[in-house]
DNA sequence: CTTTAGCACTCTACGGTTAAGAGTGCTAAA
DNA sequence: TTTAGCACTCTTAACCGTAGAGTGCTAAAG
């Protein structure tokens, strides 16, 4: 969709943005001529910025600076000109030394653990969906008595979740009734999603039911309340004092509009799931971002899955000045780690 | 221990204290003699306030500013100056207000609303240790087999607390092989807190039943695990951005080491751990905290119980420059709150 | 026609100076 | 013992002026 730039506006734009993303500070047509063997004095280098700026790609903060990379410029980069390229041996070696202390066996910690890696490796902060139950299919449904007025439903899915809750049972069930129950709705509810399993449908569930027992009203109830419960997502952080680290963020006010953001998890976690696709790492660099106090951001987002279902998602948020690159071959590979992980 | 002051200087010093609470700037003799009617004019009061600073309860940042409290200066209003008072009508409306709209049933989220309702009452942020497993007693175990190779293991604890495991059992075992298993471990280990359970009851336990059974390996080491990372509680933060709204904190260094701290969950359970106290309210002022990084904050906490049984703590974490009678009335309030919550 | 050297111009960042304001300590009087 | 008065101190904000970086433009060179 872009106009196609010329190899050389190409070469410019792209020390600018490399130059950029080190130093943060506006770069000017001397250090591209210095630095990039570029073979063009530094007014040629001046003419063509120029040029790049009236086509949008650079920004100058005041007259007498050096040119910055507008998001356009960082758009056409990173789909142009930043060579994809594996991650670094030294990223890979801090990864792997990372994940190979880990012998963590619930999911969450892993989880947990990841968003750690993530954000110390990036210096960015990361962010991380947990895995979302109510794509999961139903797989089987328990229900253990504790003692005479308690029991445990226990919930399991396809991809190896199990939930579990505690209901008041205020009548009593015999261990019979209560066993036609569990295998009646393990019968109906068998593979499909959590997501699937609606109000609506509870409530049909619960008319043939009560046609043979009527004693389950609470019991019912208390299984609608924890499934509704359980569509509410956990979104993990790491480094979320990384961004103080940044330049961009040295005005307390932008501070405490992310730190506020992060405190707000159903936000992270539609903005995680509006950006993310099942198929492919996606960046989203500043205004690209729906939500407004992170459109001077660069969202990048992966998802990983647990027996080829898409499970959750993850992100990396820092500013728009960010070492798109390697982030990127970062991301891919903690996908990979936690696929792997995840589906055994 | 400290020597009690005149009546006239513990005036003063309250004036500065409240008025300096409220300002964040230091407070100067004139202000102190227009706002508090002292009865007094600002020369005398000058020599007071020359006095108490020889003392020890006020300094000045520089020869030509007010004094501000130092932190005895502190101490000695919150011992002697300060009235206790109840919540404030205000305030109450607000925490009921919000405790009213809660339907949570699950734990984690009571805990976690109520941080919430800390920090946004209080304008401070706040600590909510999550409820402590291990000093809870054992109560009953369950072994509730999924499929051939896993089962789910239950521990249920006398505060009705419910924790459960998948495990992998790489040898089958014969549900009456189970039945017998567990009978025993109930029977071992009820009444235990789990603090009590320790690596080596449980090798015990383990050689007592391989005379018996052979096969059970596999499990017992994951039950081991499990209740070994049990141990670890989470901490949940409410109102983490609120320190920014807060003067002394405008600089970008101390912010990130206050949010390292947030980010470091052990050591926050660790603070909290070490400053309460089962049956009181603790102040802890600036260095008397033994972590260094909040050696100039003020913590606040409070323990809640189930079935008078000391569970977790509660704190509030903000500069020393804190409405101390107010922080301390709303952490008495939702002390009351949890205890009633939880025991029911 | 493209590239380059040169130069005037613009804007920021920084250091130093100044003036206003707040509050003190001291002295002497009430 | 208290108070009024005053000189003194220190901070803060505003206001220069300058150095430095980088530009845009022009004119010459390739």
């Amino acid at each position: 969709m872009a106009p196609t730039l010329n190899e050389r506006k190409e070469q410019i734009l792209r020390a600018v943005v490399v130059n950029y993303i080190k130093t943060a500070e506006p770069v000017g047509s001397r250090t591209v001529a210095r630095l990039y063997k570029v073979g063009l004095s530094s007014a040629t280098i001046r003419n063509e910025m120029a040029d790049l700026e009236e086509l949008g790609y650079l920004v100058q903060p005041h007259t007498s600076a050096g040119r910055i990379p507008s998001q356009c410029g960082y758009r056409y980069y990173v789909d142009n000109l930043m060579e994809p390229g594996d991650i670094s041996d030294d990223d890979e070696k801090v990864i792997s030394n990372y994940l190979s202390f880990e012998k963590m066996r619930e999911i969450e910690q892993i989880i947990n653990n990841s968003a750690r890696v993530l954000s110390s490796v990036t210096n960015q902060t990361s962010l991380i969906m947990g895995p979302q139950f109510k794509k999961s299919a139903f797989h089987q449904l328990r229900i253990l008595p504790l003692d005479e007025k308690r029991g445990l439903v226990v919930l399991i899915t396809d991809t190896g979740f199990i939930k579990n809750k505690v209901i008041d049972m205020q009548q009593q069930l015999t261990q019979a009734e209560l066993h036609q129950v569990v295998s009646y709705l393990n019968q109906k509810l068998y593979g499909l999603t959590i997501d699937q399993v609606t109000t609506s449908l509870i409530n049909e569930l619960k008319r043939d039911l009560f046609k043979r027992l009527e004693i389950l009203e609470q019991a019912f109830i208390l299984l609608e309340e924890s499934l509704k419960e359980e569509k509410q997502i956990r979104v993990f952080l790491g480094g979320t004092t990384n961004i103080l680290n940044q330049p961009e963020f040295k005005d307390v006010d932008k501070i405490r509009r992310m730190l506020n953001l992060f405190e707000q998890e159903p936000l992270l976690f539609k903005i995680l799931e509006e950006t993310s696709n099942e198929n492919d790492i996606v960046v989203r660099i500043g205004a690209e971002n729906e939500y407004e106090d992170i459109q001077e951001c660069t969202l990048i987002t992966g998802t990983y899955k647990i027996h080829d279902k898409t499970i959750g998602t993850l992100g990396i948020l820092g500013p728009t000045r960010m070492d798109y690159s390697r982030v990127i071959s970062v991301m891919r590979r903690m996908v990979d780690y936690l696929n792997n992980r995840l589906s055994s």
